[in-house]
DNA sequence: GCCGATTTGTCCGTATGTATC
DNA sequence: CGATACATACGGACAAATCGG
């Protein structure tokens, strides 16, 4: 729901960037033209430009102006950068998901599963695994760890259909970081068995660490996806800190 | 070369964070203190703690403060986002890099590399494969396109060395923008035969773009690395634009 | 090489909205 | 309800880089 205005701005530049209005290394409006355009301060116009320059959108030049760089070439098949749920990415990519959930237990976090997942060790959790189907593909494998204090009464028929849309819906918890970390690793038993890994031997995973808005982390995933489906974009600025 | 206001405001709230002096889940200084402590606006300050959102360190909370999410457990062992060429990461981390130039060719941009790389077909580009070592493992194979208007005079004794400190110190080129993507992809021959793959048959391959401050790309690289040292991190955040 | 116009970068102060307690 | 905290937005000032005359 965006309503803010810099949001509308980001909105309305992004667009204009896909279709083509502004061109491959052109340059944009100044920013006093922007301002004049959509009718707002300088700094709203800045942090419009600069979401655009964290999604690689456009590049920003000191006494010169503000570049597209964005190339349609590829298309992004996976998330950006933000975080997205399996769910929504499929639908975004007009690809039918589905779900199957191999496993669903209630467990206490050990001192193996505390270092693992960074989850305090008498932890209550829920551990499912699930297989997830796109366009009838079994893709990916999900070794999820949630905080049973915080997803209260989870139940197989949720984890079908989409745990977040439960968590946001629901329960009314907001995801709103993501740490993860992307690995490349030998294939056990269980990727062998449920997922077609070709002649391949190894699969890509992310294991990531989720924090709810009141910063904590109810959940820690692992990831293991098929590797000729997988695919991750990043767009990296260079910084003096 | 930090000298912002905000950028010493970042470092010196992070160096708190991580040395723990503010710890893990607490909340730091409320911006209105933080303006006493460090005698500047809200808008630096603001600045300086939504750069440490964006590097997974705190998350912000309406109307309750700023909490501490950072917990030390893993050692980030390659780059948390930025970019960093592989000598700096080498150092950083107090590993011995030594770097061997397989190939060095001077070529033109057909169609398939055209449309591989990103640059427009007819590019005279340089065409080097190199071999990363640290600690004397032979970890990355880079297959590396430089664009010959920009990265001019490039040499083998450059290339051994580190093409970034040629670009930044004696080119005076200044790195700004890095499209990535991460991939996982079957070995090759020429992986086989450099690498030591053990029992795997994949490697994590990241391609990537780089653009100069006058947003003209120049760089294309593919990076194929040994999977069981390869890792890479990323923060992300909910957002609704 | 200098100067002035343009453009982005940094910083400040203030006002108002919204969420939390 | 009021106090506190972060979020959004505005306006202004000066610095730094670029470009053209």
């Amino acid at each position: 729901m965006p309503k803010a205005k810099y949001a509308e701005i980001y909105k309305d530049l992004k667009s204009k960037i896909e279709t083509g209005e502004y061109e491959f290394q052109e340059l944009l409006p100044s920013e006093n033209n922007l301002i004049h355009i959509y009718g707002c301060s300088r700094n709203t116009i800045r942090r419009a430009v600069s979401t655009l320059v964290t999604d690689g959108y456009v590049q920003t030049m000191q006494g010169k102006g503000v570049r597209n760089i964005f190339q349609p070439t590829l298309r992004t098949s996976f998330t950006i950068g933000g975080i997205e749920s399996f769910k929504e990415s499929a639908i975004r990519n007009h690809q039918t998901p589905k779900t199957k959930v191999l496993h669903f237990a209630e467990i206490t976090a050990d001192k193996k599963i505390s270092v693992r997942t960074g989850f305090p060790v008498g932890s209550k959790l829920y551990y499912l695994q699930r297989l997830h189907y796109l366009d009838g593909k079994a893709l990916i494998i999900n070794h999820n760890y949630f905080l049973k204090s915080v997803v209260t009464d989870l139940t197989m028929e949720i984890a079908e259909d989409s745990i977040y849309e439960y968590l946001e819906n629901v329960l009314h918890i907001s995801i709103v970081t993501s740490k993860r970390i992307m690995t490349v690793e030998k294939m056990t038993e269980i990727d062998e068995k449920y997922l077609e890994l070709g002649d391949c031997n190894c699969l890509a995973v992310v294991s990531s660490q989720t924090y709810n808005s009141d910063g904590i982390m109810f959940e820690y995933t692992q990831s293991r996806h098929r590797p000729d489906y997988f695919r991750f974009q990043d767009n990296a600025t260079r910084r003096f800190l």
